[in-house]
DNA sequence: CACCCCGGAGAACGACCGTTCTCCGCGCGG
DNA sequence: CCGCGCGGAGAACGGTCGTTCTCCGGGGTG
């Protein structure tokens, strides 16, 4: 067995847990059906994950270096500046108005396991920590003062919430308006 | 039976629900733990609430009803204007210092069975709908552009959940460091 | 061809949970 | 004083879940 299969597998494993613990929720979702819906054993996904909280500690991991570089992408094709803090909002708005968008996977899993799993908790402040250091970046990059950074990380914060609850992609409009509103006024 | 004990046993049912659902979520709280830490026997319980879906629709509406007459106390104490808007987050700011905070009892909810359960999911949007229509009229009262009031409630409800992860309280300081930017900026 | 090992399918196991049932004691109406 | 019904404690039941085990077939090796 070459290890291309096993990271193939593995993969598949991922591609499935994702897709389930995402839009149903971590508990909801047995790893009977993470066997379904991957055609892996229970025998090689305990192989491969030796525990249901290695796992989703997997997809957690796995979801925030894809996320991170999906938006990365998205926002490294403008220009430098705000356009480029602005374009945040725009790739959020993208995502908002995808089928099955559900929220932050990180918000969502903390709220269900992040009082009894450290992994999860430790999983989701990272999270956050990473994307908040790209929004100080991309603040910096456009002249405007540190503080902007936090005001713009609750915003986005608040708007993939809101977004989740209400279901719509408006918020996205929202904050990016908001954002340029606080541009505006600090380089006034 | 009088019905005045029924009421006061229900409450204690919701007090003992309360707590245990918020600190460790819905799903890792079983009926057993609530009888024990409230003292009512499951039979009780189950004459209260039928189900444990039942238990946790009058938690969310219990909660709900507090917490914004607990904010409205708050902020209707200042002077009507922007003063009042800004109190919101400074009421945020001491939530968050709470112990035991959190983040909000219906975000976590909603990532946790709002794909499940259709009660938990409208429970969570009601909540939120009726915090935006609170902000709405604070944003008028503040003689502040109607739009306002969508930015106040997204960094409101990024401060919140901001604020869970990171455990501190200065979400709250740093949102209301944007509003009084975008007040500032409306007015100019 | 015989052997062996790996992987798949699914049963099995132990724990837990929501819900109901049994049994018992206690307080009230005759 | 005698039943009787309500409430409490906890066992019981049915289902689910995480995890492991059993059994079996198939493919590579001598």
């Amino acid at each position: 067995m070459a290890p291309a299969d096993d990271q193939a597998i593995e993969a598949r494993a991922l591609d499935a847990a994702e897709e389930l613990f995402y839009a149903r929720g971590l508990q909801a979702v047995g790893m009977d059906a993470i066997r379904g819906a991957s055609g892996i054993s229970l025998k090689r996904l305990y192989q491969l994950f030796p525990s249901k909280e290695a796992l989703i500690e997997a997809y957690l991991r796995r979801r925030d270096e894809r996320w991170r570089a999906a938006l990365e992408r998205y926002v490294d094709d403008r220009p430098a500046g705000r356009e480029r803090l602005l374009a945040v909002f725009d790739w959020l708005g993208r995502w908002f108005a995808e089928p099955g968008f559900r929220g932050c996977a990180f918000v969502n899993s903390y709220g269900e396991l992040g009082a009894t799993s450290p992994g999860v908790a430790a999983a989701a402040r990272a999270h956050k920590d990473a994307f908040r250091r790209h929004l100080a970046a991309l603040v910096a990059e456009a002249d405007a003062p540190a503080a902007l950074a936090d005001h713009v990380l609750l915003l986005a914060e608040g708007a993939i919430t809101t977004a989740a609850l209400t279901g719509g992609a408006e918020p996205a409009r929202q904050a990016r308006e908001a954002v340029e509103l606080l541009l505006s006024r600090s380089s006034s």
